[in-house]
DNA sequence: ATGCCGTCTGTTTTT
DNA sequence: CAGACGGCAT
């Protein structure tokens, strides 16, 4: 056992290199350090708050420590209980977003709102917006929706309320006039709701801070230490909480000392408002502050960093960064061009299944993605094949429908003031209460400035039929009991008895839609998560339980153990690494894609993402795209992403190149290539790129797109209980025919392993391949 | 009040 | 190719 109080060897520096190790022992008010992807700053950062508590700098309950996602803040707690164990507790570990609802939720009384208020997620704001909208008759003012939600979105990042807005208006413009309006509407009606949107509990956070600056001063000395992550993602609103926590109490208690980490090169947020003069000039804003640059790599092989350099380094007015790692070249990078989406997402499937049989665990397999869109082509191929996958983020559970229906029970229950979430469970599931009805009692609760919970307990004298009086009094009396429960604890009694007096479920497997059955599991589900929460959390109440779920982020639903390949954006994969990734859609117009293309910053924010998908790759990188490519319903031809030409050639070994593709369909060649195996066939990594040639000069829109376009298809077909068996002849629609070499798997599930005769090896899901017995 | 059918619309990334 | 919405029939 190392002895803490050897001088010369620190055990929380050990192994560190000279950077890492400065950067855990410095002491100042402020830090920043510049860490390039994989440089390991997570293990710098939990040794450096290690290294505040072992000296007893501070105490645990002194640091805050700021990630990006609550997967990151469970690793980051996780590591620093290796190193400190229970000394952790204590400690703020969370996310913006988590930090800010805390503090909110115990000042909540000091400007109108209560402890039990909720959290409207995007989509529920766009509803209390278009309500809004149409109230004041928007429309005829050029407000849309997305419109108006985007502006409120884009001004409270910038800590723009209500009347700071209007002082800044022009009165003549009668759109700007009416935006306001809406705005000022939509602002009452969330405080009325006792609700905060997303970005409400950043900037209402600031607000309150400068509002009371006695409160301030409780946190200001409370947090001695504050240590931000993913620095380079913060906006005005976030950097602004920061300024404010590290400013000097009104009694001269100096203010808190701060470490930063970021790098500018993997901003890719400023679509919500992150802003990369934060970082960029954060010597300036905090004077006398260190930087320590962290470059080398112990994530990815030298030609993957060599790939990453070549490409961020035509993103002009950026810090020179190098990295290098010192565990050598590695493989070269992939790349492959399909004739479709679904041609590439085939090529993909083929690659993960070598890898696969060469070791790879499914666990270390990622595939990236621009837009979500993507997914759809990915998945039809993953499941014909039998390839075990999983979406990360997406439409997340948490927002389908009837997932959001049973949450707002629990709303209703937990905070009686939410309208948006009472008026939806008023008639789900269907008891006879219809649009007239809920506007009436609307109506009555604007005219009695009450909420419509407090009205549904009026209906005797509002004048509606018998049928849905009761049905409004029953529905009024079941959240009194399940109120009367709350006391009791049990995040899951009250869900269950919700449930049960609702009948929620039993309605949904009345109908005859074959997709409800799996609606009520998914309900089901959410009762079992709730169990899960209240064996995790015994003391958690059903607020802290929706707080939760409202503030889940994409990368969170990641588990590790999962044994499958994990798909996600770009986006999604920031501060993720494995061991393969492939990077799909590659072309101009996705990645870049069309809409940053305007844009001022747009193409080199592209850029920044392409980078950050490449540096999240250990040891083999693919990047792959499609010749054509159906957005919208129909095809498109699609070309090669610029970003791609930056990559030296040296680096990148093309199984099928762009160019392997337009020769093959211009010329005569085509329709004899076959599948699978021969997919290197034509490669070399000389012709593409390299020179004027290229891309560029080729004829704008080859023509005999369909006869390519589906070279492979997404065809699937209910085979029933089809019998295979070793040895048997099968044809394939894509693959042609081949021999059954191996029958696994039970049931839905059985997979026949097939060797085609000139597509090569491939798994396929019977019940669903394109295949028949020949 | 509800359910069905047509038309229109719009498609980046997310806490 | 969706999901949203308006209009119609029951």
């Amino acid at each position: 056992m190392t002895q803490l109080d050897i001088f010369d060897t620190d055990p929380l520096l050990e192994g560190l290199n000279p950077q890492q190790a400065e950067a855990v022992s410095f002491r100042g008010q402020a830090l920043l350090i510049v860490a390039g992807a994989g440089s390991g700053k997570t293990r710098v950062l939990t040794h450096r708050i290690a290294s505040l508590i072992h000296s007893r700098e501070a105490w645990p309950s002194q640091v805050l420590a700021i990630t990006f996602t609550n997967k990151a803040a469970a690793e980051m707690r996780e590591r620093a209980e290796q190193i400190l164990g229970s000394a952790t507790e204590g400690m703020w570990i969370s996310t913006f977003h988590s930090s800010c609802v805390r503090i909110l939720r115990r000042e909540a009384e000091n400007f109108g709102f209560t402890s039990s208020f909720t959290i409207y997620d995007s989509h529920d704001s766009r509803t209390l917006i278009k309500r809004i909208i149409k109230d004041l008759d928007g429309e005829s003012y050029g407000c849309t929706v997305s419109g108006v939600a985007n502006k409120i979105s884009r001004l409270k990042n910038e800590l723009a309320d209500v009347d700071s807005y209007a002082r800044n208006i022009n009165p003549n413009d009668p759109n700007e006039v009416k935006f306001l309006e809406v705005f000022r509407e939509y602002t009452r009606s969330l405080q009325a709701a006792n609700a905060f949107d997303f970005d409400d509990l950043l900037a209402q956070t600031v607000f309150l801070f400068r509002a009371f600056p006695h409160v301030a001063d409780v946190y200001r000395k409370k947090f001695r230490h504050i240590l931000v992550d993913e620095y380079q993602d913060t906006n005005h609103a976030q950097y602004a909480l920061i300024h404010e926590l590290t400013r000097e109490c009104a009694d001269g208690t100096p203010g808190a000392s701060l470490t930063v980490v970021g790098d500018s090169d993997q901003s890719i947020y400023s679509f919500r408002g992150a802003d990369i003069r934060n970082i960029a000039e954060f010597e300036r804003d905090f004077p006398g502050a260190k930087v320590i640059l962290l470059e080398q790599n112990y994530r990815s092989t030298q030609n993957i960093l060599s790939a990453a350099n070549a490409v961020i380094s035509n993103n002009f007015d950026r810090k020179a960064k190098n990295l290098w790692s010192a565990s050598g070249d590695g493989a070269k990078l992939v790349g492959f061009t399909g004739y479709s989406a679904h041609d590439e997402a085939q090529f993909i499937v083929d690659e993960i299944n070598a890898l696969h049989s060469q070791g790879v665990d499914y666990n270390s397999i990622a595939v990236f993605y621009r837009t979500n869109a993507q997914t759809r082509a990915l998945e039809e191929i993953f499941i014909r094949s039998a390839l075990p996958y999983r979406l990360v983020g997406g439409t997340k559970f948490y927002e389908r429908a009837e997932i959001k229906d049973v949450i707002c029970y629990l709303i209703a229950v937990a905070n009686p003031a939410d309208g948006l979430a009472v008026r939806r469970i008023l008639n789900t599931p269907k008891r006879g209460i219809g649009p007239a009805t809920e506007a009436s009692l609307q109506l009555f609760a604007d005219q009695n400035n009450v909420s419509v919970r407090e009205a549904l307990r009026h209906v005797d004298g509002l004048g509606f039929g018998p049928k849905v009086t009761g049905a409004i009094n029953s529905l009024s009396k079941m959240l009194d009991e399940a109120t009367a429960m709350l006391d009791a604890g049990k995040v899951s009694d009250v869900l269950a008895h919700l449930l049960e007096k609702t009948g929620y479920i039993d309605a949904l497997r009345a109908t005859r839609d074959p997709q409800d059955e799996a609606r009520a599991e998914n309900v089901e589900e959410l009762l079992a998560v709730t169990r899960e929460f209240d064996k995790n959390n015994p003391d958690g109440t059903l607020i802290d339980f929706l707080t939760e779920v409202s503030l889940v982020a994409a990368a969170d639903e990641l588990d590790d153990a999962s044994g499958t390949v994990s798909l996600m954006t770009l986006h999604t994969a920031k501060g993720l690494e494995y061991d393969a990734v492939f990077l799909t859609g590659v072309e101009e117009e996705l990645l870049p894609h069309r809409m940053s293309a305007g844009e001022p910053g747009g193409p080199a924010e592209e850029r920044r993402l392409f980078y950050v998908g490449i540096t999240r790759a250990r040891k083999h990188l693919y990047l792959t795209l499609a010749m054509s490519r159906a957005m919208f319903g129909q095809t498109n031809v699609a070309l090669p992403s610029r970003y791609l030409q930056e990559i030296p050639s040296e680096l990148l070994d093309w199984r099928q190149s762009p160019e392997d593709l337009q020769r093959s369909s211009l010329g005569s060649g085509y329709g004899s290539r076959s599948l699978g195996s021969s997919y290197g066939s034509s490669s070399s990594g000389s012709g593409w790129g390299s020179s004027s040639g290229g891309w560029d000069s080729l004829p704008p829109s080859p023509k005999p797109k369909t006869e390519w376009a589906n070279r492979v298809t997404n065809q699937i077909r209910d085979n029933g209980d089809l019998e295979l068996q070793a040895g048997d002849r099968i044809r394939h629609v894509d693959f042609g025919d081949g021999t059954v070499t191996d029958v696994t798997g039970v049931d839905t599930k059985r997979v026949a392993h097939v060797r085609f005769d000139r597509a090569g090896a491939k798994k396929l899901l019977i019940k669903i391949a394109p295949i028949e017995k020949i």
